[in-house]
DNA sequence: TAGCTACGAGTCTCCGC
DNA sequence: CGGAGACTCGTAG
């Protein structure tokens, strides 16, 4: 028996005729493989001195050293198979006996309680069962490896009558076949099938059968054409062939990862129903598997390929916090890559896709395969495929699911409940407890401010639970040596889970900064934020609003006594948010602003440490860093009155040679404000910050609008997040806008409109009666006016009253 | 095939006058 | 007709 090392790429469980098994698919030095685990048993837990109901098919039932949450003791309970499980289930359910962890997927049980990540080190003999090696109950292990994944980024185009144009990929890495089968090296190659009824079509590639390799060399098969960029073409009579060429195809390339732009949502499930159509199977899984396709929610789709993973561009982008005017794709290439398609955003795309396929089929090709190669371009750039698996390393789930909060925090923390004697409820059975209270904001007055320092605490509520031992374990041992946090609710000091590993992540990601590893310290940010998150809600077995209150109540004692140590030391605080403080610097110490705040870390650190470490007998993980320095800073008023308002603030930041206005919560950094309400206002700071000249500016402003200067930039967007007819209750302008589109609205998720004579309408409806006074009235002057104010100024008196209330 | 709360602004709608 | 409050969206953290 040889060991091999490898990662695991999918997992499932599966099940027919009474039979049950773990699948596990991956991939390591040699290739792919799948591991199938037939000795492995579902079980739940049950209270201890429960009677079974009739006739309850299960295996076994055995005394554990486990309690649930109130402490009783519980009891496993093994079944044959998943069903058995599900039916015992709900039936204890009925006669009222509660089970325990009857929801835990068995084979994220199986990882978890081994603590594997995907990273296994295995042992065993292998048999080829369609091409693959295939183990059956090795020995696994949890080990470190990080393969070179093979990336396929996937794109098709279609006709209008719903006919498949073209297929193409784009491939990067190691292919089971193609340029350089023996030799394994890796490789960058574009192909693309094209539906050609009158071209005299090339044969199309073998048909790989279930339980066989492709033998032939696809991407060097004799009958191709050359595209741009180590492209090739094939040309196929019919879409049947394209299809069946499309699976060899895959085949010969292999991939482990499959990306593209709505590639499940769009191209996946197209071919899906096209294969349906034409009697084939759908088998672009490993081994020939086919994909099982759905949609999760509304508009958000999963596919669960044997063998692969799928990763979808926009949703990737935005669980990595990346931000666009829009996720179409010519958008984020210009932005990422700096350049857009082919066929550009103001060329009608139906109409082009489908004059190419009409008069120059070729031409069509290499724009699908441009899309594929964007598509890679942007998952290259982002290093989006890294990121993915870094988050996938950090918290064990399968990386087309690394998004799950909740699902994390069970992969985390149900195994080690185990082994404090602990199971946990099914999520059903959690009713919510309560709400939390979240940050505490606190601003004091508005207007202008310079030299302001700005202080916030490294990971406020990681090192929170750290400092004071919040985690469900700690709360239901707080008998045991208890705490009391600043706001009551006691922990136990030497029982918990969550405080241990937070000092571990912490210290992984300072080793991944050192490391220049990004995408792992990011990874191990968001998981670490996800936990408070998820104790919160009752969609977590763990929850307990205590918890998320313990945490967030502390976070804004620990606020306060930051405000008022700053304030005893004669510091004005201007304003502070969650896990920050901005301090107005004293004259002294504006010329060496570095040193001052350097001191002021260490001052304030040291008294938290000490008030901690007096108080509550605790450690503090507690850390104030600086942030930044604003040589300017306005703090605009409530529209409504005197008050400062929260959340909302611009500086100017200026370091060495570089110099920038940081925008908070403002109109400029709004999208549901127009382009000329965002300009102005950074025009109208830059300009005041710098002590320029603004009245004449704002009346050339208002001027240039009614000679139609800036009427490209009066575009209004704002998300729908219903259908326009289910607003009931209120109608906004942008409802009103989209209502106007008639049945083109279906299933708009966003709206573009114009401000007219006739009130808002859509962008794409002819409008050439806009109403610049609304502009200048409802996007110019409340802008000028919070700023003004504070300059002895108004935007009325400046552009002059009468021109604004005098209807032209 | 469910992470959280705090906050502001604009507009609409209702209600009392 | 004016004010209050609800609704909706987008944002900070």
């Amino acid at each position: 028996m040889a060991t091999y090392k490898g990662y695991i790429l999918t997992r499932e469980c599966l099940e027919d005729g009474g039979r049950r098994r773990l699948h596990f698919t991956g991939i390591g030095r040699d290739g792919p493989f799948e591991i199938v685990i037939t000795n492995n048993r579902p079980l739940f837990f049950i209270p201890r001195g429960t009677v079974f109901p009739q006739r309850l098919a299960y295996l076994e039932r055995r005394q554990v050293d486990l309690t649930d949450f109130t402490g009783n003791p519980v009891d496993a309970v093994y079944f044959r198979t998943q069903n058995d499980l599900y039916r015992a289930r709900d039936r204890l359910k009925a006669q009222g006996t509660p089970t325990f962890e009857a929801d835990v997927r068995p084979e994220e049980r199986f990882l978890m309680e081994r603590f594997i990540h995907g990273g296994i080190e295995f042992e065993g003999d292998f048999n080829r069962v369609g091409g693959i090696r295939q183990f059956v109950n090795p020995r696994m292990r949890a080990k470190t490896f990080q393969p070179q994944f093979s990336v396929l980024s996937l794109d098709i185009e279609t006709g209008q009558k719903g006919e498949l144009y073209s297929i193409a990929g784009h491939f990067q890495g190691r292919p089971a076949l193609g340029p350089h089968p023996d030799d394994g090296e890796s490789c960058d190659v574009g192909v693309v099938l094209l539906l050609d009824a009158d071209h005299e079509a090339t044969d199309p590639p073998p048909h790989v059968k279930n339980g066989e390799r492709p033998r032939e060399d696809v991407l060097l098969g004799k009958r191709y054409e050359h595209l741009p960029d180590k492209g090739v073409l094939f040309r196929f009579k019919t879409e049947k062939k394209l299809l069946t060429a499309f699976l060899s195809v895959m085949g010969a390339l292999d991939p482990d990862i499959i990306i593209g732009w709505h590639v499940i949502g769009f191209d996946l499930m197209f071919l899906e129903n096209k294969y349906k159509a034409w009697g084939l199977p759908f088998a672009i899984g490993r081994a020939g598997g086919p994909p099982r396709i759905f949609e999760v929610r509304k508009g958000v789709f999963r596919a669960d390929i044997p063998g692969r993973i799928v990763i979808d561009g926009p949703p990737a982008l935005r669980a990595a916090f990346y931000s666009f005017e829009n996720f179409r794709l010519e958008t984020v290439a210009s932005e990422l890559l700096g350049q857009g398609k082919d066929i550009d955003a103001k060329t009608d795309k139906v109409a082009e896709i489908e004059r190419r396929y009409q008069e120059d089929k070729k031409s069509l090709a290499s724009y699908n395969l441009q899309d594929c190669r964007l598509v890679s371009g942007i998952f290259s750039k982002t290093g989006l495929v890294d990121l993915t698996f870094k988050r996938a390393f950090i918290s064990g789930l399968p990386m087309d699911r690394v998004g799950m909060s909740v699902a994390a925090f069970d992969f985390f923390m149900l195994p080690r409940m185990h082994r404090h004697g602990v199971v946990a409820p099914n999520v059903q059975d959690v009713e919510s407890t309560g709400s939390a209270a979240g940050g505490w904001v606190f601003v004091k007055s508005p207007g202008f401010y310079e030299h302001v320092a700005v202080f916030d605490f490294k990971s406020l509520y990681p090192s929170i639970i750290r400092t004071f031992k919040i985690d469900p374990l700690s709360r239901l041992r707080a008998y045991i040596d208890p705490l009391d946090t600043p706001v009551g609710t006691s922990f136990s000091r030497t029982e918990h889970i969550l405080p241990a590993a937070i000092t571990e992540l912490m210290a992984k990601r300072e080793q991944a900064k050192k490391d220049k590893d990004p995408h792992l310290s990011q990874a191990i940010k968001i998981l670490m934020n996800s936990f408070y998150g998820v104790m919160g809600t009752p969609g977590c077995r763990f929850h307990d609003h205590r918890l998320p209150a313990a945490i967030t109540g502390t976070g804004q004692w620990v606020l306060k006594l930051t405000r008022d140590h700053f304030e005893k030391h004669g510091y004005d605080v201007l304003y502070g948010d969650t896990d920050s403080v901005f301090v107005q610097l004293k004259r002294g110490e504006r010329f060496d602003a570095d040193k001052a705040v350097r001191k002021l870390v260490r001052r304030i650190n040291t008294f938290i440490a000490d008030t901690i470490k007096t108080a509550f007998g605790l450690e503090s993980h507690l850390e104030l860093e600086f942030e930044r320095h604003f040589m300017k800073l306005f703090i605009p008023a409530l529209r409504g009155g005197g008050e400062g308002a929260k959340k909302r603030y611009v500086g100017l930041v200026a370091e060495a040679e570089n110099e920038e206005l940081v925008f908070t919560g403002l109109e400029f950094v709004r999208s549901d404000w127009t382009r000329l309400a965002r300009n102005f206002q950074y025009d109208l700071f830059d300009r005041i910050f710098h002590d320029r000249e603004v009245i004449d500016w704002i009346r050339g402003m208002v001027s240039d609008i009614r000679r139609q200067v800036y009427d490209d930039d009066l575009i209004y967007r704002k998300r729908l997040r219903k259908a326009p007819a289910e607003y009931v209750k209120v109608v906004p302008p942008h409802v009103k806008a989209a209502r106007l589109l008639g049945p083109r609205a279906e299933g708009l998720k966003e709206i573009r409109y114009v401000m007219t004579q006739r009130g808002p309408i859509p962008q794409e409806l002819p409008h050439d009666d806009l109403d610049y006074t609304h502009y200048i009235e409802k996007q110019l002057k409340p802008i000028a006016d919070a700023v003004l104010q504070f300059l002895g100024l108004s935007f009325s008196d400046i552009v002059g009253g009468r021109q604004l209330t005098l209807f032209p």
